[in-house]
DNA sequence: TGAAGGATGATCT
DNA sequence: GATCATCCTTCAA
């Protein structure tokens, strides 16, 4: 079943982040459906955590898109050339949001190797947060698009991840965020990748 | 109006 | 493992 809006109003982004494992992250464009099942987040937690672009409530252009209320997703470029994709998380006050890195393909999985110039399928295929928006052909034309329309959506489709294959570590490249790039907000399924 | 830097990935050694 | 590509956002004049 597809979340519902009342989902991603939780407030308690690092719970929700490991919650989305397991989940299945879809996309519609042009008619063409993929989608692939979350195996890694970091949760970013609003203006409070030094490396959340909405540190310390600064509103701009970009951030703008965090403060709303969840269940919207927010796209931004990372170093000029990568789409990242996030969840808007808690209400229009927190600026909370769950980055997705990474998803293991498993809906329209030939038009995701077609989007990445693959022709086989390999565990990296969707293995970081640049090469999961572009199999899934996610880029800013999403950001601001809402979670319950028909271009972008996450189900649960019953995929149980047990916290003993949970992988709890620090977030990355986020050194410049001092103590709070120690923060244990990064969550990996580690379940083995089994090729298709 | 300009300059610096970044939540990365591909490629080469 | 090291390097570079590449461009938007942000902040300072």
């Amino acid at each position: 079943m597809t979340l519902p809006n009342q989902f991603y109003e939780n407030t308690d982004v690092i719970a929700l982040a490991k919650t989305l494992l397991g989940m299945t992250l879809i996309t519609k464009i042009e008619g063409a459906v993929t989608g692939g099942i979350i195996t890694e987040t970091e949760a970013y937690n609003g203006i409070s955590d030094k490396a959340c672009h909405a540190f310390g409530g600064k509103r701009t252009p970009r951030t703008e898109t965090m403060f709303q209320k969840g269940g919207i997703a927010y796209v931004y470029l990372c170093y000029g050339i990568h789409e990242l994709f996030n969840v808007v998380v808690g209400d229009e006050t927190d600026a909370k949001v769950v980055l997705i890195r990474a998803v293991y393909p498993c809906i329209g999985v030939g038009q995701i190797l077609k989007r990445r110039k693959q022709t086989k399928m390999t565990s990296s295929i969707c293995g970081g947060p640049g090469k999961m928006s572009q199999g899934l052909g996610i880029d800013r034309s999403f950001n601001g698009v809402s979670l319950a329309s028909n271009r972008v959506w996450i189900e649960d489709r019953g995929i149980k991840v047990p916290n003993t294959e949970v992988e709890t570590s620090t977030r990355i490249g986020v050194d410049y965020a001092g103590e709070d790039a120690q923060l244990p907000y990064r969550f990996v399924w580690t379940n083995p990748v089994k090729p298709l």
